[in-house]
Order: structure tokens, then C-alpha cells, then sequence
DNA sequence: GTGGTCTAGACCACT
DNA sequence: GTGGTCTAGACCACG
């Protein structure tokens, strides 16, 4: 995994594993590597590993037990994740676009043709 | 103007502006608020509006000229400008949607049923 | 039994002990369940376990017998024992008090109030 | 202030500074000292001053404004928040009490008198 | 000068 | 072996 040196370490290895998540990468109650082990195969120190632990499991997706590691939380849901981050993303994306003052059709139809160029 | 406490003040002053001339709020020539004085509406220190200007300047969207302040650049293409934003929005906005493992369809039906709504 | 991810679990089940023999649901030379057998109905490593009865061992309320088990000590006193947890409890929430900025008059009354709705 | 080695500091610093706003020691809106000077007081690494004003930050009780410093919320409240402690401290030391089978009587009476030794 | 991030390395408690 | 805390020290971005 390359890292942009634009965004702390740390907030990349927690969207990387929720999208391991959203994708079926990672299942519920899954034991995450531990904070050494990911931080040997991220070269990374465990400490940033540890931040990002914790992030996840203060937004109740990871949590930690004693001397046995972190597990990916039994309770959650993914779809319900899924549509978290897709709204987030689009939501996003839409009020860039309607800052920019572009109409409802006008961004439709630019998505339109560049999923259709990605496509060809 | 309220900032988002996770991106840099600076950038976000930039944002606006550019956003500002894409809409034609701002046109090209047209003269830009004193640093001092924008500084004051948006309750921010005039050093972090001066990077802004720095930076527009560097992207040749503005000119400051001696003694009477900082100018939209008189050569600025509105089109393009608005192209470039909106291209990079999209961009961003198809990276996170796919690594959420959306598809094309899946990614277009989102759009379309969240503009519907956006409408009624 | 829910332990509180806060605070080590060999002390909460050192604490539990405690409060049964005080309560009297376990009587002084009664059996204590074998080390294995209470990590399976607590779901919990048999070291922890081991390590709680060891330290009930160093504080002298508990005995352990090679070979045959570990049992409440038979000389234990059940008024001090009470006495002793009873103080620290009421120390630690003096003193929680205090650094509140309340009187001796508001702890009292907040206290009786609190005891009254429970009562209802 | 002297830390009780059996607990992080990070956690005791939390403390000790939700107790001062409790007190009115600290104003709402009131600059908390810089994490380098604190830290210097503290005789603490910087890092444990920022780890315990980044938890009061996710409590809401404090703010952090890029370069400028770290704030006491403006909106908090004051009695709520002396609420919100007392009941916890009350809450605990119920549980505690109720579990050495004391009754509603002989807790009340055991505060009333342990506040009378006090006042002596 | 301020907070934010990161590293290296240490020690500890718990399982 | 696992996470939790802490230190020392560095560098950076921001105001």
C-alpha cells in the first residue's frame, strides 16, 4: 500500500479497511493483524497502526479485546456501511457540482459519458 | 463561511474564489476584496488570505499589481476553469465509489434516484 | 458477568469474589470453583483466573490446597471484610464529591434524593 | 500535581480538567493552556497533553482551532456537566454498595456519619 | 507559537 | 504475543 503524503497515515489505513469491510474483504467478528504485524507489512510504526485502531473502534467498526487483538465488530452491518460511505461520496460530489453551478442534467450527463468512456 | 476544521483554511478560501468565478459571481479583472478586508468578513487572519492570494497567483487565476490590490486574471477561460473543477470532482467521486465495489450501473441509478429526489 | 474492558478482568473477578463473600453467598471454608471451571463460566482466559486467586490468596482470604482446590479462608472476618470495601467505596466518592466543588449538605442531599427515587 | 501511577495520565489530566471547569476554575470559551506549556508544568511528554485534549475534543468539551489553541466549548454547561459527574460518581458508588448487601439505612447512615467525622 | 503527525523505542499489563 | 501508555524528538502546516 503507497500512501499520499497529503492525508495523515492513519485516516488512509481506516478508509483501506473499511472498504475491505464494504467489499467482503473483511467480515464481521474477523480478527484484524495485529498492530505490529500490519505495521511490519504497511512500514509503518505500530503507533500509527494503533491510531487508526482506535479511530475505528471509537465509530464502533472495530473492536478491541485484551491481549488478543482487534476484531472487526460482530454487530455491523454492511450494507448499512456501504450506503454510509456511497452518501458521503455523493453527497460530496453533488454539492461540488452544484457549487459550480451546474444543473441536474449537466452533471448527469457528464457522469453518463465518463462511465461510458471508462467502459469502452 | 463556515471552514471545515480537517482542510487547510487557505484552500478552502481558494475554493470559494475559484467556485465564485466559475458561477460568474467574480468576473475576470474584476478586483478582489483587499486582504485585509476579506480577512475581516470571513474572521480569519489576513496572513492565511494572503496565501490564498499567493496561490491563485501561482495558478495564473489571479494578479495582484502593486499598491492597488489583487485582480481575477483577465485571460481566464470560465469554461475550462469549470471543466477542470468539475472533472476532478468527478474523478474523485468514481475512485470512492468504485473501491466501495459499486458498478457502473450501480453508481449511475444512485445518481439518478438522489437527483430525483433532490427535485421533487 | 460483563466485564468493563476498563479496568483488568483478574480484578473484577477478585472484586466479585469479594462482594459474594461478603453478601455471604460464599461462606467462609466453602470451595471456590476450580480455576478451569470458573474460566469457562466466565469466558475468560484460566490464567486470569489464576492470577485472581492468587492475589486472593496474598490478601489472605483465600487458601489454596494442593491438589484439592482453592477455598475461602476459614478465618476470615465477613464485618471487616465489608467494613474495608464499604470505607474505600465511600473514600473514593468523598473525594469524587469534593472535587466536584459540592458541600458535605448537597452530597448528603443528592444522595437521599437518589436513594428515595430508587425506593419508589 | 502528582499522578497516581496506577492510572494513565492522559485520563487524570481529563479529570483534573473537567473538575477545574466544574469548579469555574475555567471559563467556557477560556484558551486551556498550549500542549507544550502544559506539558512543561506537567512535567508530561507533549503527546499525553494532546492525546488528553484530543478525548475532551471528541467530548465536546473542548474545541481546537488550527494555530491558535485549544478552547473550552463555548456551548458547554456548566451544571450540566457537574451533573453529569456527580451522578456517575453517586451511580458508581451505589453499585458498589449495594453489592456488599448494605441496605438504602446503613448507607445513608454511614455517609451521614463519615461526613460528620469530617466536619469535626 | 500552535497543533498534527510520525518515528523509534521503551516498559507494562493482560491473555 | 497482544494492545496500552509514555517518552523523546523530529518535521510540517497553519495562523
Amino acid at each position: 500500500m503507497d500512501f499520499n503524503p497529503e492525508r495523515p497515515i492513519y485516516l488512509q489505513i481506516i478508509d483501506e479497511i473499511k472498504k475491505r469491510i464494504v467489499r467482503g474483504d473483511l467480515k464481521p467478528s474477523e480478527k484484524l493483524p495485529s498492530q505490529r504485524e500490519l505495521a511490519t507489512i504497511m512500514s509503518v510504526n505500530p503507533n500509527t497502526v494503533q491510531r487508526a485502531y482506535k479511530e475505528l473502534e471509537d465509530a464502533k467498526i472495530a473492536q478491541t479485546l485484551r491481549g488478543q487483538g482487534t476484531f472487526i465488530s460482530s454487530t455491523i452491518s454492511l450494507k448499512e456501511l456501504q450506503n454510509e460511505l456511497a452518501s458521503e461520496a455523493l453527497e460530496e460530489f453533488l454539492t461540488q457540482m452544484s457549487e459550480l453551478g451546474l444543473s441536474h442534467g449537466e452533471i448527469k450527463e457528464l457522469l453518463v459519458r465518463s462511465l461510458q468512456e471508462r467502459t469502452e
